[in-house]
DNA sequence: GTATGTGAACTATTTCACAGCT
DNA sequence: AGCTGTGAAATAGTTCACATAC
């Protein structure tokens, strides 16, 4: 992405929202100040790359004295858009979804599940909390009125691309994919993937010694 | 890491267990070659990419024709170390660790779950499947027995750090981490992050126009 | 003195482009 | 003719290092 002329990496977003943690921590012990040394070493970053980060977006600090914690944790709440709450929707309530559905972490992050949905029969109409499970076909309908604008997609393998078409479909702009698939969208979708046993093979293999080094 | 002098991205051992996936289907169904072309296309990944990907471990391609599906698949196995199994241990029986354990993909992948540890005592002696849930302070005498190799952590941001000097202390060398938290671990162990909320929030960004683009 | 902000240098990774093989 | 293998070019991302501000 692009921003006053400059490219910002999209792992300098990523790591906006774990400063931005680190900074909400701060500021409930009453932290005022923290330089980038600091913060960096909090979240395992160099201070340069604190500084580069938080540099594509403005200036924010004070020289000689660092960064005050409660201004820094606005402006990062301003720039990653966390005034707004995103509507989520759920598809695919089996052993993950489930478990997604009942993380009560979302919600303190600007993401409301509003949704779920499941191809199996006997489990639309139950209820999680206080969502209920619909069943595919009402996709089109429900993101449409519930606003959804968010998807998590945590169906086998081989409904994926299928699923993901009717979300398309039905107006959802962004996927966070748990299928081991690639899939094919628009351009103009957001994917992003997330494959579980990906992680571990890659762990596992590093773990088999057949590298050089160890670093992180 | 480094192989025959060259220096081997990260994302390209990433990559390979796609394209190991890809021809593992491919065999299934009986295709006996295939291009770098074709598989890009069915793993949304360039040609190039492919071809720079494979040939880092060696030349296995045939001018003209392509790659031999099924030699391809045995040579990445071999490469990626998937002859063997690893053990490894579930720390955190909450949602996304009992969703974990009852995910049935690792064994396909080489992943077999041996432990699983729990704080809580309510939970402590209950069976998942063929595993039952022991206590944390079981960690160190069990990763031993059960020669545990891997490890997922699955527990509270809170407890993540000290859990996870328990496991290194106990001897496992590799760390999926699902805690939003950076572990402060000797250099030698390996750990990988995975942040579901931070993959959300990271979508919403884009969602939320700030982007300049839209690619993946 | 201490810590920021930022070009410049460096490092990593991807894409290009084409010689060479079948 | 078609497709690989691979240096070279291009692009992306990180770290350095220092002038500048408080």
């Amino acid at each position: 992405m692009v921003m006053n002329g400059k490219k910002i990496p999209q792992s300098t977003i990523s790591r906006l929202f774990v400063y931005l943690r680190e900074l909400t921590e701060l500021d409930k012990i009453n932290i005022r100040t923290i330089s980038s040394a600091e913060l960096g070493e909090r979240t395992n970053l160099s201070d340069a790359q604190v500084r580069k980060d938080l540099g594509y977006f403005g200036q924010f600090g004070v020289s000689g004295s660092g960064y005050a914690v409660g201004e820094l944790k606005n402006a990062l709440n301003n720039i990653l858009g966390k005034d707004k709450i995103w509507n989520v929707a759920i598809v695919g309530v089996g052993h993950l979804g489930s478990a997604l559905l009942a993380y009560s972490g979302f919600d303190t992050h600007g993401l409301k599940i509003v949704a779920a949905f499941d191809a199996d029969e006997k489990k639309v109409g139950k209820k999680f909390l206080d969502i209920t499970i619909q069943s595919i076909e009402e996709i089109k309908q429900t993101v449409k009125k519930k606003k959804v604008e968010l998807s998590i997609l945590t169906v086998p393998v081989g409904k994926a691309q299928e699923v993901a078409e009717e979300l398309v479909n039905a107006g959802v702009e962004c996927i966070l994919n748990f299928a081991p698939v690639s899939l094919n969208v628009p351009e103009n979708i957001k994917v992003k993937d997330v494959d579980l046993s990906r992680e571990l093979e890659t762990l596992s293999y590093f773990l088999a010694g057949k590298n050089g080094n160890n670093k992180k």
